[in-house]
DNA sequence: CGAATCATGTAAAGAGTTACATGATTGG
DNA sequence: CCAATCATGTAACTCTTTACATGATTCG
């Protein structure tokens, strides 16, 4: 086992709601889920495919379009869907990011350089900071999360919380540095 | 490309200390370095041949102990690594963890599984903070933090201020819900 | 009608994981 | 000497990404 599956999770938490294309779940990854998780078209059709051989998912009756299908999760599905959430997050994610290795193999000496990547990074996530905030503010501005975004409401504030605790250790850091 | 190459450049990095063996880098994998990225000795080993036959590192002569090889970083390693360090960081990692995905796709009236998951993930992050906190004192305890050491301390402590502001973030959030 | 694009799919390759394998060496 | 382990290596498999392919549909 490389990597316990997660994919098929994901996509069946996406049917719960209505039934989907292909093409929307696709869409659905470029778009909030594309945060954290990715997942291109040529991943998901297979996934797709697979899923339905097993029964988790069908595709939907009477649909007036021709070539597209829509996905429709079954009861079995739903089970493996709810056992699924049950289980336990029981470790941390491994953060294989770039920063953090040319952090650790950054020596005293090297001050151009650790300067030059940490204003790199404070570039990046402050950019990364305000995309967050506008989204934030397009989809939730004064009004409450409905019950269906709530979770999406969450882990946007946690995000941003996230990003400006970096960018906070990134400054003072830097600014003790020099 | 399905994924920029890393782990050669990490190993260059390790190899500019000193020469060391496939065994001794896998090592490394588990201990400082396995904070931030992970590779086993089955990758280690086909990837120290191939690096050996672009010429990028090659095995010391007068070696007293007969099966231990010890990879030395070459002229062209150097080079390559160089080059390497000097481009710059473009993009933020992709976070693809499960505790993410559970809260995106939480309801507000889940109170239950939102408390649990939360809490959960409260433990998880409370033990890695110990544990980072642990070897801080460990390798750093009073001493400031050696040329060679620099980048593994300021990287220690990126981590740590990382997971407390996640678990602050947690119990407020965790607070506020309930 | 012809070109662009839509929706779906297939192919090829690299990265990473788990499990298996092997010869040398050490320790009781 | 024999068993454990050390150090290295191989195999099989899944995930993920990039690139290529194809038939249907829309639009000027």
């Amino acid at each position: 086992m490389p990597q316990k599956r997660i994919l098929p999770y994901i996509i069946l938490e996406l049917l719960q709601e209505r039934p989907l294309t292909g093409k929307e779940i696709t869409a659905q990854f470029q778009n909030e889920i594309g945060e954290f998780w990715k997942a291109s078209h040529s991943q998901i059709y297979p996934e797709l495919m697979r899923m339905q051989h097993d029964n988790w998912l069908k595709i939907t009756e009477n649909d007036s379009d021709g070539r597209k299908k829509h996905y429709q999760i079954t009861v079995t599905g739903e089970q493996v869907l709810s056992n699924w959430i049950k289980e336990p997050v029981t470790e941390l994610p491994l953060n294989r990011d770039l920063f953090s290795l040319k952090l650790f193999f950054v020596t005293k000496s090297d001050s151009k350089v650790i300067e030059k990547l940490f204003n790199d990074q404070i570039a990046l996530i402050s950019a990364q900071l305000e995309h967050l905030k506008a989204r934030k503010k397009l989809l939730f501005a004064d009004k409450a999360p409905i019950e269906q975004h709530f979770g999406h409401y969450l882990l946007l504030n946690r995000a941003i919380a996230r990003q400006e605790g970096q960018l906070n250790w990134l400054k003072e850091t830097l600014a003790q540095l020099s």
